[in-house]
DNA sequence: TTATTCTTGACAGGTTAGGTAGAGATTCCT
DNA sequence: AGGAATCTCTACCTAACCTGTCAAGAATAA
């Protein structure tokens, strides 16, 4: 019942651009290297980040990712669903998918209680992911000081 | 961020238990038959269990598993935590866990946003579980008309 | 004593998570 | 136009885990 790193690696990458957030787009050897995550295992989260339309990219030099709507319009569950591909305790009950794609139903449909409860508490959890705006964790990450990064690109202007 | 069949296994099978209690002792052929779920793999779940306090055994003829407490007294939460190994949506987060080993930290820890966020959405989860008795499940299935199939073995006394 | 049932531990096959690698496409700058 | 920077796409790999199976043994009741 853990959440994939890709969930996790989101979030904080998300949070992280929402964070250091400049003009220009942020670009994945930056945030890697400040989150500490592999680079091309970021691509790849970024990819379907970006096909759920969290994120707009932008190829050549001085291209990268930026978000594609204010801060405090994505929130959490958005991460957790694209990355995750959805957020359900469990195969059996049916449910919203990334692909649309049926959900394979249990032998014992129509007749297993515990259904009712994972999807309940998969309800539970993403009403309080939903709740959770990026912005949020910028403000929170504020108050805690968290150490913001001068952009260097800037730097040539100076 | 899904459960694992233990946890939904389990679950599944206590209800059965205590769905169908009688005198006697459950035994395995029993539950997993009307449950669906192999045999085998059933007793390793309920030595999960067993391990931690859920339910008696006694070894013999006429014997088998019997919940070592009343119905109402065994939450949901319970029975996940002892099959899951513990109830936390990532491992990076200190939390109680069944073997009371220490959890990992990650690389990020005390400046790393998300942790609170995966804490509090296990504590939510857990919370949702834990008010869920074994009983209100029995208590639903009454109201569905689940059907109770009798216990083969009182025949012989009728 | 014998059949029944739980106990314990080994192990195996398939799937998934997590990550690496390389070639290609697009864009900017000179 | 040419080259460098950056994203895009696809394939591939490894280790861990999930989901079981199997076999031998120990306890208990009849």
């Amino acid at each position: 019942m853990k959440l994939s790193t890709k969930s996790r690696y989101g979030v904080r990458a998300m949070f992280d651009m929402a964070y250091h957030a400049g003009n220009l787009p942020a670009q994945i050897k930056d945030i890697s290297r400040r989150q500490n995550i592999s680079p091309r295992y970021l691509e790849q989260i970024f990819q379907d980040l970006k096909k759920a339309g969290l994120l707009k990219s932008r190829r050549g030099p001085q291209g990268g990712y930026s978000l594609s709507r204010p801060a405090d319009q994505i929130t959490v569950k958005e991460i957790v669903l694209a990355a995750e591909g959805e957020l359900m305790l469990v195969n059996c009950v049916k449910g919203l998918r990334k692909d649309g794609e049926a959900p394979p139903s249990c032998d014992f449909d129509n007749q297993c209680l515990t259904q009712y409860i994972w999807a309940e508490g998969s309800r539970i959890l993403g009403q309080y992911f939903d709740s959770i705006s990026l912005k949020d964790l910028c403000d929170q990450g504020q108050e805690l000081g968290l150490e913001k990064e001068l952009d260097h690109r800037f730097m040539y202007f100076i």
